[in-house]
DNA sequence: TATTGTTATACTCTATAACTATA
DNA sequence: TATAGTTATAGAGTATAACAATA
């Protein structure tokens, strides 16, 4: 478990700590954490003008894909709790990108729907999503982009 | 670019959308954020009773590794901006877990060291660290964690 | 009892801007 | 001028707790 890194990664030089755990660079979460923050980063760039969030545009894209979805059913799709599923709700409500109504069937339950303006919103963060992801995908090969995804769902399934 | 999925991941079933850009499961940066998110969770429990954030340990870590460093150096490390630098400085130096000196070489420079609190909590930490990488890990190939941290290293590099 | 939505609260992260001191 | 640190500010994400309405 430890002379992996050798086989694909180069190789680390000798390091001033020999710690039990290692260097930190080998710890798969701290990559992780610089990855999804560079990509974090672009993202905001690349809709700086839309003012618009990674969480934002992703509810907006499930809302769109699943009409009359519920908070809890979001939430779920996210893997966020309730009450920030609210706080983000709530926002594109008041940017009226998105509507509440009551289910029919379960007095609990919202149904959510985009707006026609929020529906507007999505075609516009659809054209920014492509350029983003071109810009995330530019260093990999098409297979390369199918292994990370294929890795990255492991983690959170 | 289109038909790549089917080489590695299981095959998409018939959306009820044909846009354009394709599906939410298609786009890396979804899943490098559930994925970001679902490790956070589990760090954040492991941490919990140390009370210490990712961010936090990466930069006690990070000043064991390279005594003396300077704040600017800790944030292209960290890929942070000074001011959230700062911030964080500021809270573990308010825990006694750091320690600020002035530079012999450039007075505007700040000398970042553990205290000796800080190195055992540090040390606790990294016992954290190493539970919380292998539940990580338990999830992939030996082979598959240095493809990961390879993919991964790309993006923020 | 369990679920759903809601509200309130608090901390962290992130970024920007402006200021001071030093190079 | 540029760099390093500092301070203030603000928005967003994350989580917990408690409450009301409904199942």
């Amino acid at each position: 478990m430890a002379k992996v890194k050798e086989t694909l990664v180069k190789t680390t030089p000798p390091g001033e700590d020999a710690d039990d755990i290692g260097e930190i660079r080998d710890i798969v979460g701290f990559h992780l954490r610089l990855a999804h923050g560079a990509v974090y980063r672009h993202f905001t760039e690349t809709f700086a003008e839309l003012d618009l969030t990674q969480k934002q545009v992703s509810v907006l894209w499930l809302v769109d894909d699943h009409p009359g979805i519920a908070q809890t059913g979001l939430a779920q799709r996210m893997r966020m709790d309730r009450a920030t599923t609210m706080a983000i709700v709530n926002r594109l409500e008041a940017r009226d990108l998105l509507q509440r109504g009551k289910s029919d069937t379960d007095g609990r339950k919202q149904t959510l729907h985009l707006t026609v303006a929020g529906k507007a919103m999505l075609a516009t963060a659809k054209e920014a999503i492509r350029a983003h992801e071109e810009w995330l995908k530019s260093r990999y090969t098409a297979r390369e982009v199918a292994v990370l995804i294929e890795l990255l769902t492991r983690l959170h399934e």
